[in-house]
DNA sequence: CTATAGTTAAAACGAACGTATGAATTAATT
DNA sequence: AATTAATTCATACGTTCGTTTTAACTATAG
């Protein structure tokens, strides 16, 4: 029998370059680490990508495509339950940020890899990947949001998207920083498992979110001048 | 009379790199680009600060140290007032998050510019910069830290240290996004003006932080057999 | 077996990178 | 005014970057 040559070269380029941009990002790696990483000829990624750019697209591609669908999926099903009702906020909460959470443990569709490479890039400096990203996730984000404004009726819009922002940063930083936390500050809290470690982080982050989501509205300093 | 020919090339050097790193991040940012862009010569850098990421550690020393100074004395003189009792957590999250934000409006001592490159950086891939963050660090975060864990005696410490983490990447997005925001999605709301707007991005800010730290505590959801 | 499309290979391209060098210039000291 | 130290300058070095090119290989189809 015939023995595989390259099972599926632009997979393995997908895989290591997700893990490379992850670790030092995408001015930081170079093509050659990825070819010689994923094991290919370095002509391959011009080749089955076009550019470099164009290769950190499908890197999110890959993996947001499922997940921002995943998070559509669940608002609509929790819509369709409610009948017309709001939602509660923390159903809410959970289908936008507890999907991406729970994709951290699903490792065939991205893992806990992709979920750290987004939390970076989030405030990536590259302008190609922040327009990109915002062209990918707005409608999404944009849905979340008119949920948002129906659940909490009596919470200025402009507040509500504010604190989404927060939470998105929390949530960033969640990811991204499950072991920047281990540099900051040597700590000895629970040795616990891995797999156990990161279950607690959904819960915690997601009361932590909810808190935030619900605080009380900040009285701005000076009225200059009373509200009609 | 003779003509200033170069007020403090060092200084002019750190604003540039500053506002360039901000913008492009630390690898996204050439030499070329900051010497041109600061009118000076190209081996300027190096004869002023050795390397690149010599200088990028000036460009925070200059403002950080400062910075944290002034945290530090936020807190020294709550405790003082405070005379052994336990601070309230509203006021230590002030002298952290609070002084810091402030910052953004002191021009002087770095503005709004490092406030943002702040916030870019803390997620930033390169290693020694997080490892030089750290360091700097350290010692302010872990004073902020016990504040905490004296202040909130029935949170588990474990607990606190998360929220830090949290409230850290929700202040990240809140500096680092400002108009980041603008490009996730288009929205019409409160046209103020920019002072205006900042003045009042550190209490909605601060309200979502207190509502997170503050939050409930998550009950995590299968014990796997009981607690003794 | 031979044409043909798809993929991989090795090598090279010019451009841009961070850094180093040694002369020219400015400022300070005597 | 002469000497020394500090800074600026133009230029070059050696690497590494992303991309391109052209030839070799592999497989499928006629």
């Amino acid at each position: 029998m015939a023995e595989i040559r390259s099972p599926d070269t632009r997979e393995r380029i997908l895989d290591t370059a997700e893990q490379l941009f992850m670790n030092h990002g995408f001015d930081g790696t170079s093509m050659r680490q990825i070819t010689t990483g994923a094991g290919v000829n370095l002509a391959a990624v011009n080749y089955h990508f076009g550019t470099k750019e164009e290769l950190m697209r499908a890197v999110f591609r890959r993996r947001l495509d499922g997940l921002n669908e995943a998070r559509l999926q669940a608002l609509d099903a929790m819509e369709q339950d409610a009948g017309g009702k709001p939602l509660k906020p923390s159903q809410i909460v959970d289908a936008f940020f507890g999907t991406l959470l729970r994709m951290g443990d699903d490792e065939v569709r991205g893992g806990r890899t992709f979920l750290r490479l987004l939390g970076r890039t989030l405030t990536d400096p590259s302008e190609f990947i922040s327009t990109f990203l915002a062209r990918e996730y707005a409608q999404v984000v944009e849905r979340f949001k008119e949920a948002l404004f129906k659940a909490l009726p009596d919470v200025p819009k402009a507040e509500i998207v504010w604190r989404v922002h927060f939470m998105l940063g929390a949530t960033s930083y969640a990811i991204a920083g499950t072991d920047a936390l281990r540099v900051v500050t040597d700590w000895e809290i629970e040795p616990a498992d891995t797999e156990d470690r990161h279950d607690r982080l959904l819960e915690r982050l997601m009361s932590f979110l909810l808190g935030g989501l619900r605080a009380p509205l900040p009285q701005f300093s000076p009225p200059s001048g009373a509200a009609p």
